[in-house]
DNA sequence: CCGAGATACTTGACATTAGCAACTAATCTC
DNA sequence: GAGATTAGTTGCTAATGTCAAGTATCTCGG
């Protein structure tokens, strides 16, 4: 038996990157509020203003607990506040100890131009961003939220008709994720780049549809049914995608189970798809919406050795 | 191809989620900080002492540039610590305005004291974790501090040929910022898609190319050089895109001067280029490179009227 | 229904933290 | 070598935050 030496904690590298990061987090957060100054509230009532503004019913204590802040210091600011004519404070009727604070008209305004000053220099900071960085950044922020707050439960997802911007991403997802995941070269993305510009050129309303999957406004993954070329009884499924982050969580099923409903309402008695025999996680999809595999064929493409398949859905 | 949803700006939606990051990591750093309240010190004094502790030789002044505090209230805090004999001060020897700031041995352990809390505190908060989420956790850290400390005005940028992703890339960004710039709708991404679409279709590398700008690892804008459909010698300059982090920086330029350069050495013995009125920050660049206007013509295209131009460059 | 204890908030007293501006001294720039 | 700039200190003041005591209300077991 051999003995190894004790692996480095990798906790301790961890805990190192983690106070990194808040320190410099710390000093970024510092100076972006820094020039908020300019404003007439300090950083502590700009904070209590935004709670009063967004949360729907505010109780003093609710604030006082979410923003960690002392409660005589929030009594304080509150007072302040309502001298400035930006809040009412009355009595609860359900509870006669707490307060219901409601921001008056004066109130929501002055939010609102701090808001928007907010909003601005947040703006222009992401904006010295190359996009990509800005996208990774974006997301590495959410990551960081759902971690820390714990909420496990999974934000839903959405799907949605594609919008500007979205086809040339669809494309661009395409090309990255087979290119990583099963080394195909530049003419899938190719391929990929025909079948969208085909179906932007002909889109037929009635008949055809792209839907967008997204979580908290990021996207995740897509899918097309269009009109078979030669036989306009048959639709054909195209360009299933679902982003790595988002896999096992059905959104696969979905995507599909969305594409076939509309295809019964479009009158069509039958969807194929061509899909290719490594592709395995998208063949259960298929299964489990009732498709079947109804042919095989070798073929060389994207610079491997595949073997394509065709399945097919019967509607009727 | 019908939008049924209002195309919203992508970075209103990435500064929404970076507002709100910053919000809740404000609250979680408070609430970190809280518990190391047990510490003899201040968290002003603590991220001095840190600083003081870490970095080799400290000047005052570096140390209030970096954290952002003022320099009034740092010295103040050096000298109660020089009271407390955690720190000493002397005259720098170079610089005769500058003091050398030296933790003493009490003050090298008050740090170490210090230190190990924290990072106990900071254990304890990411072994609360299951291991996948710290990891990613801990990932993402570090992308953000990367994206964020990186001074990116400093690195050049370099051109390159295409690579896998890049040509829906070209579509995504050619839409969006379109979209975002000047409203124009989606058949202007619909365009990019037909004329990036044909470039990878019928591509003749001896006569046609595209170029990447790239800094870091992250696009920053495109060109492509084709040949005209109809003159086998004149050459067709397209997708001439930079983005907005990358402007002002002469890549316009760069870009379109490699394109001539490529045009030369392919012996086209003219250039050509469509583009809008609208698009004054363009035809500075072309003018600069000698292409002259030839032609103008109102049009209504992607949802807005415009007014096409036709420029040319003469390479005999 | 009573009363002990908890909760919601306010207020007084106070300490800490922070920022501005004026100042000295040294250094840099031309 | 004059004038501008930089490094750091200090007086003054305001903003920020904390603690503890106090009032009014609610909750809940008996």
């Amino acid at each position: 038996m051999v003995l190894t030496q004790e692996a480095p904690s990798e906790l301790a590298g961890q805990t190192a990157i983690f106070r990194r990061f808040n320190r410099t987090y710390t000093k970024f957060i510092g100076t972006l509020n820094e020039k908020l100054l300019n404003s007439d509230f300090s950083l502590g009532e700009a904070r209590v203003l935004y709670e009063l503004a967004t949360r729907s019913a505010s109780k003093a204590s609710e604030i006082a607990d979410g923003l960690g802040i002392d409660a005589g210091y929030l009594s304080r600011l509150l007072g302040k506040f309502e001298r400035d004519g930006l809040l009412q404070r009355k009595a609860s009727e359900q509870d006669g100890r707490s307060t219901e604070l409601i921001l008056t008209a004066r109130g929501k305004a002055a939010f609102k131009k701090l808001d928007a000053l907010s909003n601005e220099q947040a703006h222009a900071t992401l904006e010295g961003l190359p996009p990509a960085a800005r996208m990774e950044l974006v997301s590495c922020m959410q990551s960081i939220e759902r971690i820390l707050t714990k909420d496990r439960s999974r934000l839903p997802y959405v799907l949605r008709p594609p919008r500007v911007g979205d086809m040339g991403w669809i494309i661009y997802r395409e090309g990255v994720g087979y290119a990583e995941q099963f080394g195909w070269d530049e003419t899938f993305e190719a391929l990929a780049a025909k079948i969208v510009g085909e179906f932007v050129a002909n889109f037929d309303p009635s008949r055809e549809r792209c839907w967008i999957a997204e979580i908290d406004g990021q996207n995740i993954g897509h899918i097309f049914l269009v009109k078979h070329p030669d036989q306009p009884q048959t639709a054909k499924l195209r360009l299933l995608y679902v982003e790595r982050c988002a896999r096992g969580m059905g959104l696969g099923d979905a995507l599909v189970t969305e594409c076939i409903r509309f295809a019964r309402t479009a009158d069509y008695r039958k969807v194929v798809l061509w899909t290719q025999s490594i592709l395995v996680a998208a063949h259960r999809i298929y299964s489990r919406a009732g498709f079947h595999l109804v042919k095989e064929e070798p073929h060389h493409s994207f610079g491997k050795d595949l073997i394509g398949q065709e399945w097919e859905l019967d509607l009727s």
